[in-house]
Order: C-alpha cells, then sequence, then structure tokens
RNA sequence: GAUCUCGUAGCUCAGCUGGUAGAGCAAUACACUUUUAAUGUAUGGGUCCUGGGUUCGAGUCCCAGCGGGAUCACCA
C-alpha cells in the first residue's frame, strides 16, 4: 500500500535508512539503563552527576558546534547541551556534524549519559558525553512552544484529534497526563480508605443475563455457546447485594458500566462507578462515611480539601450540608410536596413550565421539579436526603415515613456525584416494587427496572441490613481536576469509528503489466484506482505519465503508447 | 434525535462584497561552542473535507453528504 507522505515524513524516512547506512540502528534491541529521571536531575541535582536518562527530544536548537535541547521522560523534561567536542573527542566529527545535526527530529527518543551542570542562564542540563537512538519518530509532533511566562503558543488543541490520538496529546500537552496522573491517585486514595476499613474489593459479572440495579438501555450482545441474548452491565448493585448475602461485611468493586445512550460532555457509552455495600449500617452512617472518604481522597490525591472548579471554589473540608428533597423544593419552589396526590403535583409541575406526560407517576414527577428547580443550586458538597418512594425501587422506605425512602444524593457543583441507600433488604416489599416497575414499564416508561427472580430469590434467604453507596468515579475527577468534559478524564473516550482510506493496492497495477518501478508514479500522477486508469484514454495516460516523468526527473524508462495500450485490455 | 456552528500547509490560524492561496511555528540548506518561544539568511511545502449546482470564474454563494464542536432532549 502506497501512503501518502508528507514531506517532513519523507526527511524522517530517508533519515531513518541513513542512520542504519551508518551502522546505527534506530530501532535498537538492548535495554538502555537509566539512572536518573529528568525530575530528578532537577530535585537531586549536584553539579558534575553523571546521569544516564532516556526520554523523546524536544525543542532542539542548533547553535553551530553545540546544541540544545530537552528531553521529555514521563518525569518531565531537562535540557541537554550537546557540544561537538564533547560528544566527538576524536579527529571524526561526523557524529555530530551528520548524526545529530540532521538526523535527529523532534520527537525522536534517545538515551543520554553525561554530567549535570548549570548553564549561564541558570538551567540545570545535562552535558551530554554519549547519546544513543533509542526509536525513531516517523511523524512530526504538533510543535507546542511555551514563552518564560508559561503561554502556551501554537497548542495542539482540535477535540477530535486530542481525542483520536491521546498518545499525541500526552506528549505534547503537559496538563493532559496530570489530569490522568490525578485520576488514578483518585482512585488509589478511595481503594486505601476501604480497605484500611478491611472492605473486600470484588468482581463481579460485566455480562449480564438481566442487566438490573439501573434504569437504563443496555448493550446488547449474544452469546453463542449458549444461544441467549446478554447484556453488557449497566450496573452491579445486584450483585454486591448477593455478596452481602453471602456473608461479607464489607464490598466493593470499580465498575465500568455501560449504557446504550446519548454521549456528550457528561456522559459516555462506559464510564465507571464506585460501588460499596457495608452490613448492618444505615444511610446516615453512610453520609459520614462517605464525607469522611471524600475528605482522605481530596488530603491524598490533592493535598488540600479545596478545590476550584472552573469560577467556583469548592470546600471539602467543611461539614457537607444535609438537605431533605422536600425541604429542597420548597426551598427553591415555595412548594411542599408532602402529602400531594400524582394529579396535584402534575398540576404543579406544569405551572412552573416543566413538560409533564401521562408516563410520569409520581416519584418522576417529583424528580423531574428537583433537577429543574433546585438541583443546580447545590455547589457545595451537599447530602439530599429522603426521596420519594416511587423514585427508588431498590432502597428501603423511610422508618418515620413509608412515603419516602432513606436515601440520599451527593450534589456537588449541581450534579449527582454519588447515590447512596439503606438498602432494602425485605424480600415481599422488594418483590411489590419490582412489579410497581413493571406497571410503569407498561405506562410507557422505557426506564423502568427489569426483574431479576434470582436476585429476589437471594433476598428471601435474608439480606442483613446494609447501606449501599455509588459514586461517579468520572464525574468526581472532573470536580477535582477542573475539567469541565468527561472526554477530558478519560483516555480513550468514546468516538465514531474513524474512517481510515484503505489507498490504492500496488498489486492490482502490477497485475495489468505496469512496471513495478512505474506503479508508484501512475498513482501519484492521479491515476488512484485501476478503475479511474481503465477509464483515461491510453494516449492520455501515455502523455501524462511521460510528463509526469519528465518534471520529475524520474530515472526510469518513458512508457511508449503500445504498453500503455497492453494495461488497458 | 433536533438546532446552531466549524472543516484552508505537519500545528495554530488569516483570507472582506466571488477574481487560481497567506502568516507564525515546524521542515530543508547555510552561519553561530551556554541557548531557551534562540537568532539571522535562503528554500520547499496546499485535492482549501467530499460530491453536485450557480457563475466567464468558487476557499468564498447554494444544496447534499462525511467528520467535529456547542446547545437542547435522554441519562450518571
Amino acid at each position: 500500500m502506497i501512503q501518502n507522505l508528507s514531506p517532513e515524513e519523507i526527511v524522517r524516512r530517508e533519515a531513518l535508512e541513513k542512520l542504519r547506512a551508518k551502522g546505527i540502528e534506530p530501532f535498537p534491541a538492548a535495554e538502555f539503563k537509566v539512572t536518573a529521571t529528568s525530575q530528578e536531575c532537577i530535585d537531586q541535582y549536584e553539579e558534575g552527576r553523571e546521569v544516564r536518562l532516556a526520554g523523546r527530544l524536544m525543542n532542539m536548537r542548533d547553535m553551530g558546534k553545540a546544541s540544545f535541547a530537552h528531553l521529555q521522560d514521563a518525569t518531565g523534561r531537562v535540557q541537554i547541551y550537546i557540544n561537538v567536542d564533547s560528544i566527538c573527542p576524536s579527529e571524526d566529527k561526523s557524529f555530530y556534524k551528520e548524526v545529530v545535526k540532521h538526523l535527529l527530529h523532534f520527537g525522536d527518543f534517545i538515551g543520554v549519559e553525561g554530567k549535570l551542570f548549570t548553564t549561564k542562564m541558570g538551567e540545570i542540563s545535562v552535558h551530554v558525553a554519549q547519546l544513543t537512538v533509542l526509536a525513531k519518530s516517523l511523524k512530526p509532533l504538533p510543535v507546542v512552544k511555551k514563552d518564560e511566562a508559561g503561554n502556551i503558543y501554537d497548542a495542539f488543541t482540535d477535540p477530535e484529534l486530542r481525542y483520536r490520538m491521546r498518545y499525541v496529546d500526552l506528549v505534547v500537552n503537559d496538563k493532559v497526563k496530570e489530569t490522568f496522573i490525578k485520576r488514578t491517585r483518585i482512585v488509589n486514595a478511595m481503594r486505601e480508605f476501604f480497605n484500611e476499613r478491611g472492605y473486600l474489593e470484588v468482581d463481579t459479572p460485566v455480562l449480564q443475563a438481566i442487566p438490573g440495579g439501573a434504569s437504563a438501555r443496555p448493550f446488547v450482545t449474544h452469546h453463542n455457546a449458549l444461544d441467549v441474548p446478554m447484556y453488557l452491565r449497566i450496573a452491579n448493585e445486584l450483585y454486591l447485594k448477593r455478596l452481602i448475602v453471602g456473608g461479607f461485611d464489607g464490598v466493593y468493586e470499580f465498575s465500568r458500566n455501560f449504557r446504550n445512550e446519548g454521549m456528550d460532555r457528561t456522559h459516555n457509552p462506559e464510564f465507571t462507578v464506585m460501588e460499596i455495600y457495608v452490613a448492618y449500617k444505615d444511610y446516615h452512617w453512610m453520609m459520614d462515611f462517605t464525607e469522611a472518604m471524600l475528605r482522605h481522597v481530596c488530603e491524598k490525591a490533592l493535598q488540600t480539601t479545596v478545590v476550584q472548579f472552573g469560577e467556583k471554589t469548592i470546600d471539602f473540608g467543611k461539614p457537607f450540608a444535609r438537605v431533605s428533597m422536600t425541604e429542597a423544593i420548597q426551598r427553591y419552589t415555595g412548594f411542599d410536596i408532602t402529602g400531594k396526590s400524582e394529579q396535584e403535583l402534575f398540576a404543579f409541575a406544569q405551572s412552573i413550565g416543566i413538560e409533564v406526560n401521562a408516563t410520569m407517576g409520581k416519584g418522576k414527577l417529583i424528580d423531574e421539579i428537583f433537577g429543574a428547580k433546585c438541583e443546580g443550586q447545590f455547589v457545595q458538597p451537599t447530602f439530599i436526603t429522603d426521596y420519594p418512594v416511587e423514585m427508588s425501587p431498590l432502597c428501603k422506605r423511610h422508618r418515620d415515613n413509608p412515603e419516602l425512602t432513606e436515601r440520599f444524593e451527593l450534589m456537588i457543583n449541581g450534579k449527582e456525584v454519588a447515590n447512596a441507600y439503606s438498602e432494602l433488604n425485605d424480600p415481599i416489599d422488594q418483590r411489590a416494587r419490582f412489579e410497581e416497575q413493571l406497571s410503569l414499564q407498561e405506562r410507557g416508561d422505557d426506564e423502568a427496572m427489569f426483574i431479576d427472580q434470582d436476585f429476589l430469590r437471594a433476598m428471601e434467604y435474608g439480606m442483613p441490613p446494609t447501606s449501599g453507596m455509588g459514586i461517579g468515579v468520572d464525574r468526581l475527577v472532573m470536580f477535582l481536576t477542573n475539567n469541565e468534559t468527561i472526554q477530558e478524564v478519560l483516555f480513550f473516550p468514546q468516538m465514531r469509528p474513524e474512517k481510515f482510506e484503505s489507498g490504492p493496492n500496488p498489486k492490482e497495477f502490477e497485475a495489468l503489466g505496469i512496471p513495478v518501478e512505474w506503479v508508484e508514479h501512475v498513482i501519484k500522477a492521479g491515476y488512484d484506482s485501476v478503475e479511474k486508469l481503465k477509464a483515461a484514454k491510453p494516449t492520455a495516460v501515455h502523455q501524462t505519465l511521460n510528463g509526469y516523468r519528465k518534471k520529475n526527473k524520474l530515472e526510469i524508462p518513458a512508457v511508449q503508447l503500445e504498453e500503455v495500450n497492453g494495461w488497458m485490455l
């Protein structure tokens, strides 16, 4: 296959061949032993210290008989100084003059060995005594420049390219790497918090026969051997509860969930939720636990409990406010939902401009009112508690009011980040609630839950009182890393699959009898498919090709008209 | 799924009421042994997303498609 290479790519490929011709393997197999990272060179600077480090060559500045560049490794960048006489101590200066000056390019991986020193301008640098080519880069990276004040020029910003080629984004945009390092630190801090308390990290099925535990459209697949439909999980809740039935005191899982729904800046078809279930606890305990956990995460991962998100400052250090759903709606609409009928709620929702329809039950109506008028108001971490029973089919009824449930959601910056219950463990009530969902489904609510009979059976064997909590990891990471879109906190966000032009196949051209040395030029001259070539007049092809040959000064025999006629048969 | 908007050099972007494409950086060549957005001089580089249409003439106007982004709907 012939690729259309840019002039810069051709230069790099030629450099690759020239390196080989000089006996330098551009992709050597041997380990390059590293004794320091760029960060260590700076943090543990000692004049004259011998270091060996490896990374990408960035921003080469050729000064004649000496050159400066930066070497970028996983920890950052350090300047390197390459001087003819140091790198070529003998008479033969060709390594510097040819290899360093002409055959190395921006983005190449190299290893260097040398002593640390500080330049006149005060920058810690490696005075290179030996340089090893570790891997040639055949495509030029986008060049991003930064001045002394930290202003960035010509940034690589196109979101499509950044997400499709995250590997390039990571190399070139420093902040991107920071976000993902923080993401891992956040996850590690959570894990550490749970493990310290003796809770067990578990794995439950991703491929499920019944997509339960949440209301969402699943991705459907098929198991060939069993000849049954299977679903990618939309939640793992029901499996973790089965484990509580089985006798574990506390289990948690970082669950990759899949939902076949819209994609936007806060939704990706696959996303991560951490779910934890702890036996003998209730949702009050879980609020304290969640609050402590988030504080721990902030301290461990960010070294602060005060987080900047856009214009807003979010304080995880102060106690989180706790507001009931009823209070919240009363506060922001003046309407008291207590004891109201479905008709009354319907009328009120309609009166404040919410689009309503007949499929909506009480729970849905309350949820809509809250979503429209209240949700956005809670910028600081706030627990919204005591949701109506219709909205929460897996949650235990409130101990003081059977129309409510013992549920809370944690709101941060007006968005739901965590959701928790005193889990419903009465199997008879649970069955009734599932049936209620079924009737909602019949009314046309396509998000109502499926009934999982095995889950009900497990409940019938007895589940201890348990509190469970789920937290949207991607969303939490967004808030803690000051990113407005989920795509920025996922390495490879879902994108429409990219189409690669397969390009012309030289073999097809050769099959027509076109000389091998001509095939490439026939394609470049514009006949990029066999069909196109055959559709053209032989005389025109003949003239075009010989014109092309002359223009590009090709040292191959001109084509004859009879030859061209032969190809067209 | 709907509406708006964008697609020009490797990257970031100009290109007015239609007249056959520009800049900076990157590349190439030369100069320069402590520079740092290095500098100076010179050179090369484009299917203006694709396909139609209007026009003497389309990067520019119109239509359709493809691909992004934003807003909305759904959802976490």
